[in-house]
DNA sequence: ATACAAATTTAGGCATTCCTAAATGTTTGC
DNA sequence: GCAAACATTTAGGAATGCCTAAATTTGTAT
């Protein structure tokens, strides 16, 4: 069965791959429990599960969170994949704006079979980056890493391209879209306020954004140059 | 909750509605059963739950079957509509051939929401047609009748349409595609076999089919012009 | 009319995934 | 070093939806 994995599994899965960040780190019970809407003894129960069987997704210490493993990491990024080729198929092929397309992508995700995955990814020409500037791991489930850095955290003068944004805020969305701040836009970051104030950026020399929080500044990564 | 309901609530619907057929008449727990690949004892237990809340989907008597209630027909058709806008969809946008769409269709139909099942029939241009030539309920879940009779058991020298075949079997529908026996193919009986031997039917007058087995021509339906 | 066969329902269970309440383990401030 | 605060796990239970085995009901054939 290599393609078993209940939605509540790959929702798990996805959510420990993003819970551990770049770093690799462990993902805690209840950061899981918060991000995915459920109890805290919910979140114990499965990882117990996902750490056991013949080729464990999880390991898992008691009291001290659950790291993917390389099967797990797999597993995950093959749902990210199919949730980024949605996300832009719906934009691309059905008119949608980004601001649609996350909750239809976070359902279909799970439904998706590999020969419609493979399908989709021809439509769209085997595309790079979803609609929100995420890239798109391949169908093997790797996805090689890129140096990006937080806008909140971005020194002023500091060149770069919007890598991506949270896909998970409508409202913030809309907002970024009307000023400009959108994935593969060049900008300049003119003032760097990492802890309150504006955070201004100079988009691509034309454009000027201003009065970005810090809260939706966190929500920018940006690509160094 | 205008859009409750399972993947198995849709499911057992579909079937009974499948099953009622034109007459609407009862459907028995068994055939249900058979159908749906589950035990009898099963569909006792949704047909009871079905039958039960503010606005049930069926109507049921112990021992004597289930028949969908209006707002159960709707539902049902519903889904239907849905599955067969993704059986276009996959065909017209993403290249599948029409004896492979059956099955993703039977998965998805579950998963498409109200704003999606919209995009995809604007698309497709609103179509009435599924590619198995079965007509595509409103989204209303509303589907008006039509006079059809079976091949198997039309006269000789009818002529008609092909209205529909079955979806349910890939090498029928190949064989069917071979022999040019597709939807919407004007065709003449030329000879009446309703228990065995071939029945052979002339397309359009150029081309000639041969060797329609009783099985086969029990899965066409012919629409009277 | 009745007994048998077929269809159907009841009874009792299992797996999944979720919950709340209570117990336990870990971390941290002082 | 220890207690309060916090995080996590255990215990016990609910809802779905499925199963098998054992009644029960229905319909039919004699």
């Amino acid at each position: 069965m290599p393609n078993s994995g209940s939605e509540s599994v790959d929702d798990y899965l996805k959510a420990i791959l993003e819970l551990s960040g770049p770093t690799g780190g462990p993902a805690t019970s209840n950061r899981i429990a918060q991000r995915l809407g459920v109890s805290a003894p919910s979140v114990t129960g499965m990882l117990r599960k996902l750490s056991t069987g013949n080729r464990p997704c999880v390991t898992y210490q008691k009291h001290h969170g659950a790291r993917l493993t390389n099967e797990g990491r797999r597993r995950a990024l093959r749902i990210v994949r199919r949730h980024r080729l949605v996300e832009l198929f719906l934009c691309e092929v059905l008119g949608y704006s980004w601001d649609e397309v996350h909750e239809e992508a976070e359902r279909l995700e799970h439904f998706i079979s590999g020969k419609l995955e493979e399908r989709i990814a021809r439509k769209l020409g085997n595309p790079e980056f979803d609609p929100h500037g995420d890239r798109i791991p391949s169908k093997h489930g790797t996805l090689p890493k890129r140096k990006t850095v937080r806008l909140s955290e971005a020194p002023a003068g500091q060149t770069a391209v919007v890598s991506s944004v949270s896909d998970r805020d409508p409202e913030m969305l809309r907002y970024l879209q009307r000023i400009g701040l959108v994935p593969n836009r060049r900008l300049t970051v003119l003032e760097h306020a990492p802890f309150e104030g504006p955070t201004m950026v100079r988009l691509h020399g034309e454009r000027q954004s201003r009065g970005i929080s810090p809260k939706l500044a966190r929500a920018v990564l940006l690509q160094e140059i």
